[in-house]
DNA sequence: GCCAACGTTGGC
DNA sequence: GCCAACGTTGGC
């Protein structure tokens, strides 16, 4: 999952504890339905994005399934959708709770120069996607690179 | 700040 | 249903 680190850093998710935060303001319908697949207990990877030195920079975990991201019926919010109705929502979001920070950030160069991980979305020319499915073995390379491997 | 790449919108 | 125009994302 990307975040801007100036919007929603991994530091925030952390300060938040156990309580988590409720993963608002996707508005992408391929991000959306990749958040329905998510189930509890599945592991996160969060992103920086939009920053100095893009990089995945800390473990998350789902604490719940996807619903209805209120955001979008509120006027007030930057993530409010004028197509979007209670009785016709279009967005929806996980509760997610940060589990570790990465002892050392994978940055996007990293991942650009290891093998193996050619095929991971993030890598994919002008990808945009804030959230995306990450196989078991690209998993494996990043908290081996993250020197963390043993750690879960 | 630039700009390539992308998703969405809306006219036809 | 096509596709040009537009707005946004995000690395550099």
């Amino acid at each position: 999952m990307k975040t801007e680190p100036d919007v929603f850093s991994f530091g925030d998710l952390q300060a938040l504890g156990t309580q988590g935060t409720f993963w608002e303001g996707v508005r992408n319908y391929q991000a959306r339905n990749f958040m329905r697949e998510m189930r509890v207990g599945d592991q996160v990877l969060i992103y920086h994005s939009s920053t100095k030195s893009p990089a995945i920079v800390g473990l998350a975990r789902v604490i719940q399934e996807s619903q209805t991201d209120l955001s979008q019926f509120d006027v007030n919010s930057p993530y409010f959708d004028a197509k979007a109705s209670p009785e016709k929502p279009r967005w929806e979001g996980v509760m997610v709770q940060a589990t570790q920070a990465l002892k050392s950030p994978v940055s996007l160069q990293d991942l650009r120069a290891w093998p193996g991980i050619e095929d991971f979305i993030l890598l994919r020319k002008g990808n945009r996607l804030s959230v995306m499915p990450v196989t078991a073995k690209v998993l494996e390379i990043v908290l081996k690179h993250a020197m963390m491997a043993g750690d879960e």
